[in-house]
RNA sequence: GGCCCCUUCAUCUAGCGGUUAGGAUUCCAGGUUUUCAUCCUGGCCACAGGGGUUCGAGUCCCCUAGGGGUCACCA
């Protein structure tokens, strides 16, 4: 049997990190197996859905490169499938006509806390052949073994065994006959085909619920995996506040999504010591067995590292289109190559490369105050400008770091100084900092005019 | 609170009865780099606690503590 997969999301927000790790995760195995990974838009709470955030999960998983298989389904168009199966359950007395109003509900509720038991439907409808009181709409009702266990053996947890007396008879269909989740979860996973559900370990108390309806209707469960959650750098529930939460915010921050899937698929999982997994590598040893059984914690730090290494392993055309998204267009820049070789390795976001590469494009607006203090001292006026001197009379061409190299070579030569003497000095002139590609590197990109343009400037601001 | 799940360095993790408890990130120290970054080398740092079982326990069992999840006519 072909191994069929699942992301279900429920279009009220955008796709959040820990449901892209679920996701990566169903569809690694998907993948794996040479299977489906299907999307399924879980949308039966007709007010709380929006356009907009369904949007959002779709490009979401543009941009990280996950496919799925088939249509998407949406649970808002297959009502009268839920419809049918109520009706069958209603016919076959697994399922009945519950006339308690929410008020009651409410106040049943609140009488059993304050005797300190659990809140708990007490099936007060499930066996009535009375007559219905007037003016209720009735909700329907499944009909939950009274007495034994729900056993099911979670791929991740193991044998996980709830008391039935845990599963009170739920609610499968609201007066309004609307279908609740626990009931069309279980539904649309059978008739879907699902095998293996993936999905986050705060489903694990959904489960022997969906077992039940599993049981009414006669379908085969699928092999569940239940997976720890994500927590924040504080050990707990990752939530908006501790930063990026929103999948497309770090491709705004300037991150890779193959850098975010590696940084997911490590975040539980684990294949030896290998930490660095191309998405092929990662279909080819992704096994849902190998997931871990506790929550693990959010690390940014990891994440700017795989970032940093990827961007380092990207090719500099594709280097040069995404920058565009950080408005840096280089495409036709005649030292690309020796510009994006300069500064892939000094940044860990998108963002910080297209910074490094705008401080060397633009010329010094200010030079930093430290910078100065230290390069622009005792001789660095006269050696500046000498240094002018020997780049407008310099005969050779003057197109590659190695020409500018010559350049600085022939000059602390022939003035008998350090390296450093013009090193630093030029530096703070050519960006206004000590930090950054080699000189040599940047004249070129720059150009000889604009280097003089630069350090006459710089000169200008040297007393003494 | 009931029920369920979880517990190895600060963090992600390896381990599947016998290891000097390994790797990665962070941090620190060197080296490379005229600077910065990269890179390389080295270092610091962990089996939550207590009982068992066993010749032997991070690994198996029990208890305690801590953390998390869930208890809707939301999904």
């Amino acid at each position: 049997m072909a191994t069929v997969t699942r992301f279900a999301p429920s279009p009220t927000g955008y796709l959040h990190i820990g449901g892209l790790r679920t996701a990566l995760f169903s569809w690694l195995w998907a993948r794996h197996n040479d299977g489906k990974f299907l999307l399924r838009i879980e949308d039966t709470d007709l007010s709380r859905n929006s356009q907009e955030a369904l949007e959002a999960i779709l490009e979401a998983f543009e941009w990280v490169g996950l496919d799925y298989d088939d249509e998407v389904f949406y649970q808002s168009r297959r009502f009268d499938i839920y419809k049918k199966y109520i009706e069958q359950l209603l016919e076959e007395g697994k399922a009945y006509r519950c006339y308690m109003t929410k008020e009651e509900l409410d106040a049943l509720r609140e009488e059993q806390m304050a005797h300190g038991e659990r809140p708990r439907y007490d099936g007060r409808y499930r066996d009535f052949t009375g007559t219905p009181p007037a003016g209720v709409d009735p909700v329907i009702r499944i009909k939950a073994p009274r007495e034994g266990t729900i056993v099911f053996e979670d791929g991740i947890k193991g044998r996980i065994e709830i008391d039935a007396s845990e599963v009170d008879d739920f609610i499968i269909a609201r007066s309004d006959g609307t279908p609740t989740y626990n009931f069309v979860v279980a539904i649309d996973d059978a008739l879907m085909g699902l095998t293996d559900v993936i999905r986050g370990d705060d489903h694990l108390s959904n489960t022997p619920k969906q077992l039940v309806v599993y049981e009414a209707l006669g379908f085969a469960p699928p092999k569940f995996y239940h997976v720890a959650m994500i927590h924040n750098e504080r050990g707990k529930k990752l939530s908006k506040r501790d930063g990026a939460t929103d999948v497309m915010e770090y491709k705004r921050q300037g991150f890779l999504p193959e850098a975010l899937l590696n940084f997911l698929v490590r975040l539980g999982w684990s294949h030896g010591d290998q930490e660095i997994f191309s998405l092929e590598e990662m279909i080819a040893l992704f096994n849902p067995k190998d997931i871990n059984k506790s929550a693990s914690s959010y690390n940014l730090d990891k994440l700017l590292w795989l970032n940093a290494h990827y961007i380092k392993n990207t090719p500099n055309e594709k280097l040069t289109m995404l920058l565009k998204e950080f408005d840096v267009d280089i495409a036709d820049h005649d030292k690309r190559e020796i510009l994006l070789d300069a500064v892939k390795e000094r940044g860990k976001t998108l963002r910080e490369i297209a910074d490094q590469i705008m401080l060397i494009l633009e010329a010094p607006q200010s030079y930093d105050a430290k910078a100065v203090k230290k390069a622009f001292k005792g001789d660095a006026k006269a050696i500046l400008t000498d240094f002018i001197a020997m780049l407008q009379t310099w005969e050779k061409p003057l197109h590659l770091p190695s020409d500018y190299h010559a350049v600085l070579e022939a000059f602390v030569a022939e003035k008998e100084i350090g390296f450093g003497k013009i090193g630093m000095p030029l530096r703070v002139a050519l960006v206004g900092a000590l930090t950054g590609p080699g000189v040599d590197e940047m004249m070129a990109i720059i150009g000889a005019d604009e280097t003089i343009v630069r350090i006459e400037k710089a000169v200008a601001t040297i007393e003494v």
